[in-house]
DNA sequence: AGCACGCCGACT
DNA sequence: GTCGGCGTGCTC
């Protein structure tokens, strides 16, 4: 009796037993390989795990495998033990923590994509036909062109470049092109700036662990050179034939990185990311898994990608919170960097201007290195941060006199301005001007936000809109005013202020089309732009070179939050949003308007910096036992009754109760934040104790019966292990 | 999660 | 009289 245990691509938490039928004898799946078997009504795709000769499932019971997928496995070993201790770490089911693992393609289709030829030359005709110039559509003859002109005849085209697939294609029926053998990616190393000390003792120190598991954190202030030192390390770790993982924390990051990387090691730098189609990720994927890219750059998804000659990882902007999974399998793409470093055995670097506490507790602790770069380049100061006292102030547009002053005499120097406002849309409120009631969502605890563009009443928690009129059942003739301040308002009210100055607004409504981030990024880099105005996207790592003045029109929103994370988020918005004031010879000036101006948050951030700031906050997490002192889970609930969630909870709590450990801390069950979202009502329950074992421990034991109540409650469970936030 | 079966409203 | 709404139950 043959017996192969298999990992399907749903939330059940368990894997399925399935027979082994002779036919496959000559070839029986092996661990970490697709299979094809019989679920329920339906075939499907699942991931064979371990042989064994019996199982506890009757005999009868049990279905054959009905095919073995691909001539290799798709996890090797090194994938297959990490997908292990991912789920048994974060409490989530092995199948989907599989699927997470592997592009959507493989999930979905059975066969792999053709590969596609994306290298073409000119034949003999081509030669004849351009040199003739008898090629009369301008786009083909454009094309023809840049064959010609490329080294032996075969230039490279974008992936993404459909306009150009088509030309090729009617070229290719022409016979003026033909497909040629697919040229081996080059790295070819272009030219390198040359490190000061303080970069080359951080390349350094990570070349040096370039055979070992070492995680370096490289805490560099904006405009210090943190991605020289990368490609630094990079370029050692090519040199020895090994394979590098870079990852950011957002796809608008990526481009520019993509574009740096490329110049420097040429084609085989590959992308990785949620913005590609899911026949591009495959390729990637595939790319990566032979050995082809050398060094992957992509998002949070990225550090699952097989790369078998692995040998340095880079975690750039480390701190950020999009590394966390939110939904589904809530894992962080940092912390499994980290692990997976150390199983490979190889140096791990983590950038960042503002560090997240955790590693700097674990610098403390002596398991991470650091690394410090001090001085920016051309030796700019870094720029001072205003405290702006608002209050009593007449605001235009939510700003004060002294802001507006300030961006008159930046734009009179022709200079850049940068205004930071966490809140898109035009206004934040719809009140009706009879009973005072706001618009609220009907599906969610929120209040809908106007979007004068779309002309739309929007929800920014579901996908709902209304029009303006529309919904406000409050009144019979219902007079909706609207209120508050957005970044839409902000942009019109800063165009009728400043009628000469070009405004550009980069928030999630204006890069919603792939190219337009590209395009404003270039707008802005070129001075085709004086004013950019932006929400904390726009702090994430995006290299402005004339913007002298940042202006954070409102800092306060971020000092009212309950969660133990917000002041961390608050300091690195800061000073990241100040990093982008100033470089060169150009200082830089950063004015942040708040009706707190003695919170003594924003005083520590203002007048002593993050450090400071980060030494007091880990005092306070210390005294707190809160992460990074103590380890967090929280049990999140979702029921589409109101409060199913919050007693299911309460049940669970009774039960982990008789089971727990006296050192675990047990919250009680609490609605979230926003209890009912896109007609969902949430629910959570936080758990802490000293060790994460504890946590882990007891979660392990009370899974089962958890599960059995979810089920029985029509709830639905969520661990969040190490959460990002508490609400 | 899928994908069924399974009982009650607006349509050819 | 059907088509179809999504409630609940199972999947080796």
């Amino acid at each position: 009796m043959d017996i192969v245990s298999v990992a399907l691509f749903t939330p059940l938490r368990r894997v399925f037993d399935y027979l082994l039928p002779e036919s496959l004898n000559a070839h029986p799946p092996r661990p970490g390989q697709r299979v094809m078997v019989p679920f329920g009504r339906a075939c499907r795709i699942g991931i064979a795990l371990e042989r064994k000769a019996g199982s506890d499932i009757e005999h009868s019971r049990l279905k054959p495998v009905e095919a073995v997928l691909d001539a290799a496995p798709v996890f090797d070993e090194e994938a297959l033990a990490l997908a292990q201790w991912a789920a048994a770490y974060y409490q989530h089911p092995l199948g989907d923590v599989l699927g997470n693992m592997l592009p959507v393609w493989l999930r979905r289709h059975r066969d792999l994509p053709v590969v596609p030829t994306s290298r073409w030359a000119l034949t003999a005709d081509g030669v004849t036909a351009l040199a003739q110039g008898s090629v009369r559509a301008a786009r083909q003859r454009e094309v023809l062109e840049k064959f010609a002109a490329a080294a032996g005849g075969a230039a490279l085209f974008a992936d993404a470049d459909f306009a150009w697939r088509s030309v090729i294609k009617r070229l290719v029926a022409l016979g003026l092109l033909a497909p040629s053998e697919p040229a081996p990616t080059r790295v070819v190393e272009g030219a390198a700036l040359e490190l000061n000390s303080e970069q080359q003792i951080a390349a350094q120190a990570i070349i040096a662990a370039a055979d070992e598991f070492r995680a370096v954190l490289l805490q560099g202030v904006t405009g210090s050179g943190k991605t020289e030192v990368y490609l630094a390390a990079i370029s050692h770790c090519l040199a020895r034939a090994r394979q590098a993982l870079v990852l950011v924390p957002e796809i608008a990051l990526t481009e520019q990185l993509v574009a740096r990387f490329r110049r420097r090691f040429g084609s085989a730098v590959g992308v990785l990311h949620s913005g590609l189609g899911e026949r591009e990720r495959m390729l990637t994927w595939s790319a990566c898994a032979s050995g082809e890219v050398r060094i992957l750059i992509g998002t949070r998804s990225a550090v699952w990608a097989r790369l078998p000659q692995l040998g340095l990882i880079v975690v750039d902007e480390e701190h950020d919170p999009s590394y966390k999974q939110q939904d589904g399998f809530r894992y962080s793409a940092r912390d499994i960097a980290l692990v997976r470093a150390q199983n490979s055995h190889v140096p791990v670097v983590l950038g960042s201007a503002t560090p997240s506490l955790e590693s700097l507790a674990n610098v403390e602790r002596g398991k991470y290195l650091r690394t410090e770069l001090r001085s920016r380049a051309g030796s700019a100061p870094m720029p001072v941060i205003e405290c702006l006292d608002v209050r009593g102030l007449e605001l235009q547009a939510g700003m004060s006199a002294q802001l507006l002053t300030a961006i008159g005499d930046c734009l009179k120097r022709g200079e850049q301005v940068m205004l930071f406002l966490n809140r898109r849309g035009y206004s934040p409120l719809l009140i009706c001007r009879h009973c005072g009631e706001p618009k609220r969502c009907d599906r969610c605890d929120a209040f809908l936000v106007y979007h004068k563009g779309a002309d739309a009443a929007r929800c920014h928690h579901c996908d709902r809109q209304w029009s303006r009129q529309a919904g406000a059942r409050c009144c019979e003739a219902p007079e909706i005013a609207l209120m508050g301040l957005g970044t839409e308002k902000l942009e019109e009210a800063v165009a009728e202020l400043f009628p000469s100055a070009r405004v550009c607004r980069i928030d999630r409504d204006t890069v919603r089309r792939k190219e337009a981030l590209r395009e404003m990024l270039e707008a802005i880099n070129a001075r085709e732009v004086d004013i950019i105005i932006g929400t904390q996207m726009l702090a994430k790592g995006l290299d402005f070179s004339a913007v002298t003045l940042v202006g954070v029109v409102d800092a306060d929103s971020r000092l009212y939050s309950l969660d133990f994370r917000a002041e961390e988020r608050l300091a690195q918005l800061l000073i990241q949003v100040s990093g982008r004031a100033g470089r060169a010879n150009l200082p830089g000036r950063v004015m942040v308007q708040t009706h707190q101006p003695h919170h003594p948050v924003l005083r520590q951030i203002i007048d002593e910096g993050y450090e400071a700031y980060a030494a007091t906050a880990l005092a306070q997490r210390r005294e707190a036992a809160l992460p990074p002192y103590g380890a967090m889970a929280i049990l999140r609930a979702e029921s589409s009754t109101p409060s199913a969630a919050l007693k299911f909870l309460g049940d669970v709590r009774r039960l982990l109760l008789a089971e727990a450990p006296a050192e675990l801390d047990l919250s009680y069950p609490l609605p979230a934040m926003m209890e009912r979202r896109a007609g969902r009502y949430r629910a959570l329950m936080v758990m802490r104790a000293a060790q994460r074992i504890d946590i882990g421990r007891l979660l392990r034991v009370a899974l089962p019966a958890l599960d059995e109540m979810a089920g029985k409650a029509r709830v639905r469970p969520a661990i969040d292990i190490d959460p990002q936030d508490t609400l």
